[in-house]
DNA sequence: ACAGTTTCTGACCGATCGGTCAGTTACGGT
DNA sequence: ACCGTAACTGACCGATCGGTCAGAAACTGT
């Protein structure tokens, strides 16, 4: 693999396992065997290392939630949007483990405020679909929970476990919370 | 409130909110309107402040999960143990955000370790308790996921709902999360 | 009014941070 | 063999980090 690409994975890895802030150039600079400089010659900044991290990511999770909207009332639609949704959880995992670390204290970073930005529009989508207290606790639980029990680190970890199995069950379980949901027609 | 009490509110508030690394003492000395040295006057270290955060919260958990060893395959038990635990997370969210947040990147920090300790020791509860893969996503997502849709900060966050309307929906659904889950006897 | 203790501060320390830059090395095309 | 470019590096910059310390300020009991 190319130094470019080998850096952005590390960064990756890193950042999320530290945080941003945790993570310096120069260790993941020594994680890569190169200096500090070449990494500000890959990547302009610590920043754009952080964009080119996780940019992708994001990119993909507008593009599903793009295609959902304003079918949220279609339960077929619904079922199809949470498989994708888990196969991004699944093939993502550090990206989302991140995210959901540092979005809440980065703000003001562009990168983390397109993420904040399509998680919020995905939090729109089910505060207007849900009337009631308990179903947008449903909506946060089912994606939430499975985004964050996929990018938490315990022993043994779903890391570990069968990835096919995994995801039929994840699937079973966040339609599980989201079925009995009663959604408002016209969601947008 | 006094001082020390002070501080440690803000360096609660403040580490939840940008992370441990990405808060400084400059930065915590200024929101409280006094010096840094002073926050080194009450507090030895910045690790000290963080212990002085969270303490309190693994204390709790700690006791809590004291309480159901051994006792999870009994129903009754375990919905006793769901309503507690729901009210930690209630009670504690800024704790349970800088620890979801940050337990994995501050190992070998002494206090994040005993709080590292005791979610593993939870882990270790279901584990055992549940035999197959999706049983113990189950576990996963009905806990993690509690935790999480409490802390994560969205618009309108669960914050601003009533208190008892999230606590009884949240019991609720961890509940019907955790009761289809076939438990072997003899969780220890 | 005085003394003793707690509380608090400005100045300072070495280390590390993200970032710059001049210059060296490695390499592909001709 | 030569050259242009891409890849890389060591040295250095100002800023900020966590932490120390001597002493000022504020409060206490007598």
């Amino acid at each position: 693999m190319s130094t470019h690409d080998d850096l952005r994975a590390i960064a990756l890895a890193e950042f999320a396992a530290n945080g941003y802030a945790g993570t310096s150039l120069q260790r993941i600079a020594e994680v890569a065997g190169v200096s500090k400089a070449s990494v500000l010659y890959h990547f302009s900044s610590k920043e754009a290392l952080l964009e080119a991290s996780v940019g992708p990511a994001i990119d993909r999770l507008t593009t599903i939630i793009d295609a959902v909207d304003g079918t949220l009332d279609d339960r077929e639609a619904r079922h199809a949007f949470v498989e994708q949704f888990v196969d991004l959880l699944l093939e993502h995992r550090l990206e989302v483990f991140l995210f959901i670390n540092q979005g809440a204290g980065l703000e003001d970073v562009p990168v983390v405020d397109r993420a904040n930005l399509v998680v919020e529009r995905l939090a729109q989508f089910f505060c207007t679909a849900a009337s009631t207290t308990e179903d947008q606790l449903r909506f946060g639980m089912a994606l939430g929970g499975a985004a964050y029990v996929l990018s938490v680190k315990t022993q043994p970890s779903p890391r570990e476990l069968p990835v096919d199995e995994v995801r039929a069950a994840l699937v079973r379980i966040v339609n599980e919370l989201l079925d009995p949901i009663v959604v408002v027609a016209g969601t947008r």
